[in-house]
Formats: C-alpha cells, structure tokens, sequence
DNA sequence: CGCTATCTACTAGATATGTAGTAGGGATAG
DNA sequence: CTATCCCTACTACATATCTAGTAGATAGCG
C-alpha cells in the first residue's frame, strides 16, 4: 500500500506507534502542539478514510490503533524524497545525509558496523 | 531560509538545477509529465513567489533560474523528514535506508568509503 | 430526574496545491 | 498591414489540508 502522510497526520501516527491504541483525548494530550479536541478528531477520521488507521468501540467513545506499520511509512517516504529530490539514488541521499548532519564519531561507528552486516547478509 | 516544495515545484526546480535557467517553454519541454504551457508557467510564479526562482527578460518572455541551491533544498527536506518520521534521527533514517533498500556491493562499499573520510576529516 | 461533562458527527472556512482557460500584447510571416 | 503565433497576466475551479465550531447523544452525579 502506498502512504503518503501529511504533516498534522505524521504527528498524530507518532503517537499511535509510540503508545499503541489510544482515545482522541489520548491523542491529544500527547500531541506537542495544543490542538482542539475536534481538529484531532478530525485529522483521526482523516486517516481512517485513507486506511491508515481504524478503531474499535471502547465505552462512549473510538479507541484508535494505526493499521500501518511505522517502517511502511517511512520506506515510503524516503522512497519518495529519494524520487523527488535525489532523483532516485538512495546513495545520493546517503551522500547528502552524511556531508548535512553533523554526526558523532559514534553515529559513524554505528552506521559502519550496519553496513558491514549488510555486507556480510550475502554470504551468509 | 526555510525551503518546503510541494511535488509539482520540485519537478520544475529539478528542471532548473539540471539545465541552468530556462524559458517556460523549455521547462515545459523538459518535465516527464505532459503538462499545459499555463500550468508550467503558474508554478513557475509560484516558486518566485516563495522566492525559491528568479527571471530575467529575455526578449518576449523570462527566462527563469533557480534563486536557492539544491543542496539547500535537499538539506530542508531531509531534515523536514528526519524530524516528521524518524524521531529527528539522522541515524535511523540512515538505518532505514540500509534495511529497507536493496542496494548493491559497489553501492555499500562507496558509502563505507565515504564514512571513512568522514571520519578521516575529524584528525586532518 | 435534570445538569454537566464527554464523545462523535456534521459543517465550515481559510489556505495551499494542481491544472488549465481566456484575454491581450508584441513579433512575424505573407 | 493583417492574420497568426507565442508569451505573460489574470482568473477559475477542483481537491487537499488545517483548524475548529455547533449539534446531538450518552453517561454519571446529586
């Protein structure tokens, strides 16, 4: 399935992969930005349109849970900044990732040693 | 300055980084997708609203020009990412980009070459 | 039972995005 | 010169996004 997530979306899946299932007022309380009871509701119901998440009964009110996994949205969305920006060269991302931030010595260690696993995954 | 294109924009921009600037007909000429000489033209007015281009008069018409850096754009939208989906991680999403991509040996090894003299650099 | 808090559903309006048409002006071919 | 073509400016309109308000149901309190 293809996710494409807007801003306001991404922030409210944020909270439903961190916390699992939760009640709008849930939500909302975790959200960082103070937003009405109903613009959440809203951004909610937005998302249950588009499949991304669904919800069950739970007393008065919708318990709502993702149904898409956080690593779908993000392959999907590097893919896509890959496609727009870096014309389709993940590499060329990398390029980029590595010259932009400013990475630690140990961040680097790190990113070497899963590099060499994924070297060693083809000849296993 | 803060850089944000929508998918249409990063089309054309990608047009004027690769060519140097352009008349919109060129442009036009130039995008994979078919679009009509107006549309071209109104996106074009929406960048150098933004002011993300420039044009100068050419004869009859402008010849537009990419007034911010690709590398400029491509640092905002990496960054926009890092912090919408990976937690503000630049590590995850590069561990995402590993896992998640399949990439070549020579691909692997370019990136473990680079990572190297990021390191290199920090004992000139 | 009636009040109040808490929910969802529906509605609303501003702004952004995507696409394109019409009007009108200057250049150009006959 | 005049019919045509190319180009910009302005306008239009559908859809998406973002935010939030109003209406109405329900459940618990006293």
């Amino acid at each position: 399935m293809k996710i494409s997530l807007t801003d306001r979306e991404a922030d409210i899946m944020q909270v439903l992969w961190d916390h699992g299932p939760s009640l709008v007022s849930e939500v909302r309380e975790r959200l960082t930005d103070k937003l009405a009871y109903t613009t959440v509701l809203t951004v909610l119901r937005t998302l249950q349109a588009k499949g991304y998440v669904g919800y069950e009964e739970e007393g008065r009110g919708h318990r709502y849970f993702a149904s898409v996994k956080q690593q779908a949205a993000r392959k999907n969305a590097l893919q896509h900044l890959t496609d727009k920006l870096f014309k389709g060269s993940a590499e060329l991302l990398f390029t980029h990732l590595v010259s932009d931030q400013k990475l630690t010595p140990e961040q680097i260690a790190r990113m070497r040693k899963l590099l060499a696993e994924g070297t060693d995954k083809d000849k296993p």
